[in-house]
DNA sequence: TTAGGGTTAG
């Protein structure tokens, strides 16, 4: 019966009659006479559609004119794709009704048989069928789902076609596929046709407008819809809530919800989700105490919704009730709601409670073992995540890209390096490497680990890199001390021009001008953060005042500190540890009060650059006072950090003695830091006999460690022990080791010039030398004489002389003099202390020459001035 | 409308 009213119902067989009739010249009413008899026949024939034979009773007159078209039809009745093609590649034009080729195309489509499809086109172009609207649909609906998107879009360039239901099943495709611009291209079209849109037009367009971040596109979507009416219709209003949401204008969904006639639970949906995934999770669980309030029925996708937002805000005290809740549902039993809430306690920290869920589920899913696997990765649990990794593909569930992201994730944590090569393995054999996230991930855990060498080469066989790659490699160099790479890769990355730097690119880079002192270079990138509006982001603003801190430009660092609106406990830290290592001890400690008035809470960290700025200005006092601070008041446990700061300022004061016993008094073990500080003081106060054993206790913890040997060496040769100091180096050779060579460097017009001692390289060497000789007569004539004990070398007053004059910071200062305008400032950088010669030097050059010379070594900052340095000597 | 993943500063 049901095939009768269908083939009654169809218009397609009359209309081919008519056709047909018309051909052999009928008149109008041989039309309506054999409509009838046709119509009639044709309700036999589908009475008894099984009789194959039937058609044998009309004449053959008839049968040319109905069998064909309706054979075909029967075909596609029952589904028989093959023979329908076979018939119609037999068939000739006049058989064939357009509405026969419509079923077809149908089934072709139902099918997803392109073949075929376009095999019922070339039948249709061949014999040259006129294509209206509605053969032109189902040929755009047959490539639309048999995946061919561009042949279907050919067809709305060519056929107008006046359902709205076709173009949007097109649209929805596209977006499936990827492609939003088109969805949004082929949208455009729709509207200039004149074709009107129904309700379902909206849903898909604001999904790639959503995708797209086109927030202007929607809005101006939402306009239409205020003026056409389409704001009453329930499911355009969600859509519009959605686009909104996704789009992070949480205040104007908010607005179209508040406005919305009638709200159902996908409504409610909607908001709390949108308000948990624009991270405002305790706003969409009050959004949800709300729905419960309204009456509205809550659904799995509530509870979802409800558990992500517990999640974020680690409210598990609501997720439990709500587990209760969901317990005495049919939902409970679903893997969603078992997943989401593995994951809530898992985020939360409730690993029993998350483990418990695991354990009871039935079917346990990918899913439900990454989530887990997460939770032991945060609780820093590696050893349990790394097992229960292993333990799924036992289970015989494969890991996904999310499963091996997150054990990465958990490998570069707990610098896991051996487990992290035994996954990228893994992720070879499974060819899981295409994947951005995957390798992303892999970069982090190599860089995380110290092993650059690797992230390298990961980051270089990568197809396709996004911003993160850029920004996790960068960071990688600059936190594992490879500032001069982090900077080429910078730069690369503006000349490619594929992406701009975001702000994660220039918190990442800027540690890396810091560690140079790349001063130009960090202004640079200070522009590009003003241009881009990025000084507003907290971490940027932080790392840019640490940038020039550190390139000794601390007056810009204060003036951008005072700057930035909500100043954080980094913030603070920067511009204290800032006022520290260029002396301004007092200035560093009336910044920490302040930042106490302000309800900032300190850190160990924060009280380390305290330490150190009080130990650097010799503010003996004033550092015991924060010690006992620290301890009592904020509860902290001194670090080696906080006790090297300690035994530097006892040790820089002359209190050699207390600082020995301090340090055998501390309740850690010291390392070579601690008791270096303590050679550091002696060697200041010229105690070599306590130096002597010392040293033997850092040359102990730290073999390898050539500073402490030169250190050593220099503390003999102060005080002329020559025989040591051969003895001394004599011990460096033997263990193989080499001193780190003395080397400075200067930015002269954005290039860095390096210098090492006795360093003839540089094109200027001539006027250099020239000027360094000139400096030293003027020094000599005013009675200054050399400070030869600190050129290391045992020979002829003479050659130490001029050992002296060769050091790396005099060639970098005379330098930065010869190529500097007047009143500009010189900024040298040098990887070890500056020496005693060199300082003085310096002194009288920025009296000779009246610049300012801005110096940092390895330990702090000297800016000179007027003759005076800022270290006031605690150096 | 609905579950799990990656990058930043002292």
């Amino acid at each position: 019966m049901a095939m009768l009213v269908s083939n009654l119902s169809s218009s397609s067989f009359c209309f081919s009659t008519s056709r047909r009739f018309r051909n052999q010249k009928g008149t109008a009413s041989d039309f309506r006479v054999r409509r009838d008899v046709i119509l009639s026949r044709a309700s036999l024939r589908t009475v008894s559609i099984e009789d194959r034979d039937c058609a044998d009773s009309i004449s053959s007159f008839d049968r040319s004119l109905t069998d064909t078209n309706t054979r075909l039809r029967r075909f596609c009745e029952a589904g028989n794709l093959e023979s329908a093609v076979k018939l119609l590649r037999v068939s000739r034009k006049w058989d064939i009704d357009p509405r026969t080729l419509c079923s077809i195309l149908q089934l072709c489509a139902d099918s997803r048989s392109l073949k075929d499809g376009k095999e019922v086109e070339s039948f249709i172009r061949g014999n040259g069928f006129a294509i209206d609207s509605n053969l032109g649909s189902k040929l755009a609906l047959m490539y639309t789902n048999c995946g061919d998107l561009e042949a279907a879009s050919r067809v709305f360039d060519r056929v107008r076609i006046e359902k709205a239901l076709f173009w949007n099943i097109l649209m929805n495709e596209l977006a499936k596929s990827g492609d939003f611009s088109g969805s949004i291209g082929l949208f455009k079209r729709m509207l200039t046709s004149g074709v009107e849109m129904d309700r379902y037009t909206f849903s898909c367009v604001f999904k790639s407008f959503s995708s797209l971040r086109s927030v202007h596109g929607g809005e101006q979507l939402h306009g239409y819809i205020l003026k056409s009416g389409f704001g009453d219709c329930n499911s355009v209003a969600n859509s519009l809530v959605a686009f909104y949401l996704k789009t992070q204008r949480v205040k104007s969904a908010r607005k179209v919800f508040d406005e919305m006639t009638e709200r159902d639970v996908i409504s409610w949906n909607s908001m709390i989700n949108g308000y948990v995934s624009n991270g405002l999770a305790e706003k969409g669980l009050s959004f949800f105490v709300e729905m419960l309030f309204s009456g509205t029925d809550v659904d799995l996708a509530t509870v979802v919704s409800v558990f992500a937002g517990c999640a974020d805000s680690r409210l598990v005290s609501l997720g439990r009730a709500v587990h209760g809740f969901g317990l005495k549902t049919c939902f409970s039993r679903e893997d969603r709601f078992c997943n989401t809430l593995l994951d809530m306690y898992s985020k939360c920290g409730d690993l029993d409670s998350a483990k418990a869920v695991f354990t009871e589920m039935s079917d346990r899913s990918v899913v439900s073992y990454t989530s887990m696997i997460a939770g032991y990765a945060r609780e820093g649990l590696a050893g349990e995540a790394v097992k229960l990794f292993a333990e799924m593909e036992e289970e015989g569930i494969s890991p996904d890209v999310y499963t091996v992201t997150a054990v990465l994730n958990c490998c570069a944590r707990n610098r896991l390096l051996e487990e992290g090569k035994r996954v990228h393995e893994w992720i070879k054999e499974n060819d899981l490497g295409f994947d951005i996230f995957v390798s992303n991930a892999l970069i982090d855990m190599y860089a995380k680990c110290g092993s650059m060498r690797e992230a390298e080469l990961v980051f270089s066989a990568m197809p396709v890199k996004d911003m993160i790659s850029w920004n996790t490699v960068i960071g990688g160099y600059s936190k594992n001390c490879y500032a001069n790479e982090a900077l080429s890769l910078f730069n690369l990355l503006l000349e490619e021009k594929k992406f701009s730097p975001d702000e994660r690119t220039v918190a990442c880079v800027l540690p890396a001008c810091a560690s140079l002192s790349a001063f130009d270079k960090g202004r640079e990138i200070h522009g590009y953060i003003m241009r881009n509006r990025y000084f507003t982001d907290r971490h940027v603003a932080n790392s840019l005042v640490d940038m020039y801190a550190k390139c000794g430009a601390l007056l810009l660092a204060r003036l951008l500190f005072d700057e930035i609106a909500s100043k954080d406990l980094v913030s603070w830290t920067v511009m204290i540890a800032g006022y520290g290592m260029h002396g301004f001890g007092k200035e560093a400690i009336a910044l920490f009060d302040q930042s106490r008035q302000a309800g900032i809470e300190p850190d160990e960290i924060s009280f380390v650059s305290l330490l150190y700025a009080c130990s650097h200005s010799g503010l003996v006092d004033e550092g015991w006072r924060f010690f006992n601070i620290m301890r009592h008041e904020c509860k902290i446990e001194p670090t080696v950090e906080h006790y090297a700061c300690i035994v530097d300022m006892l040790a820089r004061t002359g209190d050699l003695s207390k600082a020995y016993r301090f340090i055998e008094d501390m309740p850690i073990p010291a390392d070579a830091t601690i008791w270096g500080a303590l050679l550091c003081g002696c060697r200041i106060h010229h105690d070599v006999k306590l130096a002597e054993k010392v040293a033997e206790k850092v040359f102990a913890l730290e073999p390898e460690n050539t500073g402490y040997y030169v250190l050593m060496a220099n503390i003999y040769a102060e005080a002329e022990k020559w025989e040591e100091v051969k003895r001394l180096r004599r011990r460096i050779g033997q263990r193989g080791l080499r001193k780190n060579p003395g080397c400075s460097w200067i930015e002269i017009k954005g290039r860095v010039n390096i210098f090492v001692a006795g360093d003839s390289s540089h094109p200027e060497t001539e006027k250099i030398e020239a000027l360094l000789r000139r400096v030293r007569a003027r020094m000599i004539e005013e009675g200054y004489s050399p400070q030869t004990k600190y050129a290391l070398i045992d020979a002829e007053e003479m050659e130490k002389e001029e050992a002296l004059c060769g050091h790396s910071e005099k060639l970098a200062m005379a330098l930065g003099i010869l190529s500097s305008g007047h009143g500009k400032i010189i900024r040298v950088t040098k990887n070890l202390r500056v020496c005693g010669d060199c300082h003085e030097m310096a002194k009288f050059m920025s009296r000779l020459t009246r610049s300012e010379i801005v110096l940092r070594d390895s330990n702090r900052f000297h800016q000179f001035k007027d003759g005076q340095c800022s270290c006031r000597g605690f150096w």
